[in-house]
DNA sequence: ATGAAAGCGCTAACAA
DNA sequence: TTGTTAGCGCTTTCAT
């Protein structure tokens, strides 16, 4: 452990700007006590109309902005929660965070987000970042099964829920999406189209709610038929651009593509079109995650759509109750996906009629 | 206005976890006082080492963590910043946050991220938010010209970078793209293509990086001829993908299409295919803003790329100058974008050869 | 209904 | 080198 608590670089921090009116020249200037300016700007106590006036103008007048850091220190209440993605600047983790933001902010709090670069070590460096600032409660994608974060937040006692990726071991409130249930609609939905032989691709394979999307395929193969087969092609897009090329030059071609994440999608579609296999002619494919522009590629692609919003939704409904002192046992709440059927998994003889 | 100073929505927010130990507790455990501790922890006066290892281990076996907020009250050092984007789900802008939340770390401070909406009163609200934790400095996209958040953020003294849009009136430190140059590249390449009638679509004409990008291409179509058009397409997908249907269904068609935002882009692909109209062969397309799936389309797209994390870096960079007490003037800095060139544009008779 | 005073966790000034 | 004390801006007793 680099084994320091404080923070991971060196804070080369400078003074903070003094213009700012404190909670003193307010009351100073209405000519009332700090105790009724709080009183006031928090509605706490009921305070004469005039007074209440009076400070209100004063606000006005100093362009006074209370301090909320100050503000929690004494209460001892925090209207700050954390996020911890493994990548903000991954569209989906954006687009959680977003509607993570909009649900928090109609409650009142902010949020400090931080990454963890997929890294289980920064993960809980990250987290204790976090914790620095003493947030009400913290929502994390884990970056995996092993969820590093948890044992620092449990140790603090801070609420924590996670979201996307199933944490082993201990439960701990959790709101996924119901991979099994949609893998399984995905790969009914090719084998119904007279596919046989299903590639599903994806990124690494230690990550739980990729199994949970590979558990659904296979359930449905050995319920209907077919075979499936796995193939693992990392986190970039050249590397799975080169998997799949090595893939489709090695073997007899599979006539269905499962891409279990968006950078598979991409590597997907450059290697069928270097190998010359066309989309559905020759091969079918499905995507996990839907991107505005799947709709407007030829052909356009088949997608499985996340209700990302509503995941951000209930994960911060689930803090908001642990928050609130909610101490029943930890929850799984799963939403189900969508799949958009478009033209890239037409069934084998409709697809072949259209290249004809 | 609704007038209230604190918080846009009620704090149900409540009593924050007093499991954590404070710095008093690590001291009395080391046997020190916690003074001694505080400069342990924070390296400020040097500390005999047998003390200073008491103190560690007692940190490690209470697991403290430092109350940053409680630090920043006293020290009047602060080491957290705000970041506020007109939408933080917008992979553009998760890209920015990414990069500056990269750049923070480096020098110790952490992100409050908050999203305008892309609304003017939003923006000053939400600034106002971001104050009242006393950030050492603000990162701001604007979401127009206008910046509303200007006012509020000068008052209150603390320093404030701009990014990508160009607010009017006072000059501020602004990061941004090099529009006109880029702009003017991407008409000289469709003019040397033989294209001779630009259509530029945008979603809104109001914001200043958007009219660089006009004038850019105005200047090539003024130096080397042909003519330009200009078509508003508004912000939502659908909307750009109607406007666009109802231009091409109206008049002349354009032999060149330079889609000035992503949503214009996936809109303009739409439109085309709906007319049946060929790209490169009956119009160019090129785009402002480079996608992953943008070469993986057929035919390929040819974009502007923006260097959205080095512009994340220099914003950084320009608010840490400011945190560091630099007062000279207001300086712009301006990053150059690449032109990624692919068939899309490809020159009038190459695209009617491939398409023969 | 209002004010005075104490104190949240921490660090800066001052003593020793 | 270390400890003691005061006080950052706020809210919360406790008086009045």
């Amino acid at each position: 452990m680099g084994g320091c608590i404080f923070r991971d670089a060196p804070a080369h921090v400078s003074v903070t700007n003094n213009k700012m009116p404190s909670i003193r020249a307010v009351a100073s200037r209405a000519g009332v006590s700090t105790a009724t300016v709080s009183n006031v700007l928090n509605a706490r106590r009921s305070v004469a109309p005039d007074l209440a006036a009076r400070v209100h103008s004063a606000v006005q007048e100093l362009g006074y902005i209370a301090d909320l850091g100050a503000s929690r220190l004494r209460s001892r209440k925090s209207s700050i929660a954390g996020v911890l993605v493994p990548d903000i600047a991954n569209p989906f983790f954006g687009a959680f965070v977003g509607a993570l933001e909009a649900a928090a902010r109609r409650d009142g709090y902010d949020l400090l987000i931080v990454s963890s670069g997929g890294d289980p070590v920064q993960e809980a460096a990250r987290l204790r970042a976090l914790l620095t600032w003493r947030p009400a409660g913290v929502v994390v994608i884990p970056c995996d099964d092993s969820l590093a974060a948890r044992d620092v937040a449990i140790a603090a006692g801070v609420p924590m829920v996670a979201a996307d990726r199933i944490p082993s071991g201990e439960p701990i409130d959790l709101v996924a999406v119901d991979n099994f249930a949609i893998a399984k609609q995905v790969a009914e939905h090719l084998l119904a189209g007279g596919r046989r032989h299903i590639l599903a691709a994806t990124g690494h394979l230690a990550i739980s709610n990729v199994n949970e999307r590979i558990d659904g395929t296979r359930a449905a193969v050995r319920e209907l038929g077919g075979t499936l087969e796995v193939i693992e092609v990392g986190l970039s897009y050249p590397e799975s651009r080169a998997r799949l090329d090595a893939r489709f030059a090695a073997g007899p071609l599979p006539d269905a593509l499962f891409t279990l994440n968006n950078l598979a999608t991409l590597g997907a579609l450059d290697a069928l079109s270097a190998h010359g296999l066309t989309v559905p002619g020759d091969i079918a494919l499905v995507g996990f995650d839907d991107e505005p522009w799947m709709h407007v590629v030829s052909p356009p692609l088949t997608a499985v759509r996340q209700p990302v919003e509503q995941m951000g939704f209930e994960a911060w409904a689930r803090l908001m109750a642990r928050i609130g002192g909610d101490v029943s046992p930890p929850v799984q709440v799963r939403l189900p996906c969508t799949l958009i059927t478009r033209a890239s998994s037409l069934p084998i003889d409709a697809a072949a009629m259209a290249s004809a």
